[in-house]
DNA sequence: GCCAACGTTGGC
DNA sequence: GCCAACGTTGGC
């Protein structure tokens, strides 16, 4: 059992999407970074954490809880030529990016950047590092251990 | 829109 | 294998 952060542009799949969803679940399609992708294919079981993270937004923050709900497998739009996620040197034979399934487990009122900095508990975060761009990074146990019983039921 | 940080690409 | 150039991310 391991725990993430996994970061979402609301504007292209937002926590309120994610809860509209069938069984809301949805497959974290577009990873294109391979440290991201290999994170999901090495070390992801069903039922890990995951700290629903809005990004590339006004008040960019944690927006809900969600779990790990399938193993890795082909990222579909990597096949598709009309989507940006197109890779033309991926084949259906030898696919290069996977994605998980990631279900909702509840929405919660969101934890901006900007209170997740104040915590002395959270400081090593990667998430709060200067130049952090990985969009799915590992949490430390008690990093969301403190993050999911003292900030997302406030 | 700006800009720092980072990953990838491609020439050599 | 090095490294400069380029594209992208993402907070502000």
């Amino acid at each position: 059992m391991r725990y993430w952060l996994m970061k979402s542009e609301p504007d292209d799949v937002s926590i309120d999407d994610l809860a509209k969803m069938p069984k809301q679940s949805v497959a974290w399609y577009g990873v294109r970074n391979y440290q991201a992708r290999n994170f999901m294919r090495d070390q992801m079981s069903v039922g890990d954490g995951v700290l629903f993270y809005h990004s590339g937004c006004a008040i960019p923050g944690i927006a809900g809880i969600a779990r790990v709900a399938s193993v890795a497998y082909p990222d579909a739009t990597q096949f598709n030529s009309r989507s940006k996620y197109f890779d033309p040197k991926a084949t259906q034979e030898t696919p290069r990016w996977l994605n998980v399934d990631v279900q909702l487990v509840k929405k919660i009122n969101l934890i901006p950047l900007s209170e997740l900095r104040t915590h002395p508990q959270l400081e090593r975060m990667r998430i709060l590092q200067r130049g952090n761009r990985l969009s799915i990074t590992p949490v430390d146990p008690a990093e969301w251990q403190f993050i999911v019983a003292q900030l997302a039921s406030a």
